[in-house]
DNA sequence: TATCAGTTTAGAACGATTCTAATGTATTGA
DNA sequence: TCAATACATTAGAATCGTTCTAAACTGATA
């Protein structure tokens, strides 16, 4: 309690009563993928109402403090992670569930990016079947 | 357009009159990565009138025949490629720009995949900065 | 060439997200 | 401690890409 408003105060955001409590639920230290409707149903089988529109000003606050990161992996909602580490993921359509790979992958045979470009960073999806 | 048709109906589509423009435009040999939007403003480029409805319709059809690969690469809307083939790209947030990479790479130390799943197939997307 | 299943269309509906503007609250500094 | 104020929250409206609806149209078939 007391460390969630001492973070949230370290990253410029005023420790309200709803940042804290979705702030509790995302950093408890076990990484979580949500959309605002997962973390929205999930707060409310914990017995708080957060409006909707807060919960999107939420999330979207602690990704520009960079403290989710975005995901775009299909095209109907918007994915948030709390590991904020570079990483790739195993991604199940069929479960619409996204699993985090955290260890080292190599990708040989990339060709030179483009005339003026250069490469930021290399993301690794594994789709699964079945 | 002979041809076109010849290749609607190989795909099971009936070859109507808004189908064959598109197709002619889509599969004139040059790989394209549209929008329904982009694709809408390219035909009224042309001077040809289609009703969104029908540039959703389409995309959809041909996407259902495996004409087109869909992708998801970021969550404001739905991008569709010609070159069906399985091929990694890069991307360039700035310019909201795809580039093929048709090459082939390799991924090394991918983590076996969880219980009961096997791979489906690896997508590498490549960030571009700048 | 009539029939009919499949197609196109305008516009309504939808769903995720963002905006608006009114109300509420954490912070500040006197 | 409290008033002032800057920042947050909220319900509900708006937005925007996409899908649906149902009426009009058209390619295929016999």
């Amino acid at each position: 309690m007391k460390d969630i408003k001492h973070f949230l105060r370290q990253n410029s955001l005023r420790p309200t009563k709803q940042r804290v409590i979705i702030a509790n639920y995302l950093f408890d230290g076990v990484n979580k993928h949500v959309t605002a409707e997962t973390l929205s149903n999930k707060l409310l089988n914990m017995k708080v109402g957060i409006s909707l529109a807060t919960i999107y000003n939420t999330l979207h606050d602690f990704y520009e403090k960079g403290l989710l990161k975005k995901l775009m992996i299909n095209s109907e909602r918007i994915y948030f992670d709390t590991n904020t580490e570079h990483h790739h993921y195993f991604y199940s359509k069929k479960d619409q569930k996204l699993i985090d790979i955290n260890v080292d992958m190599k990708v040989s045979g990339l060709p030179k990016p483009p005339k003026n470009k250069k490469i930021n960073k290399i993301e690794v999806l594994v789709h699964l079947d079945n």
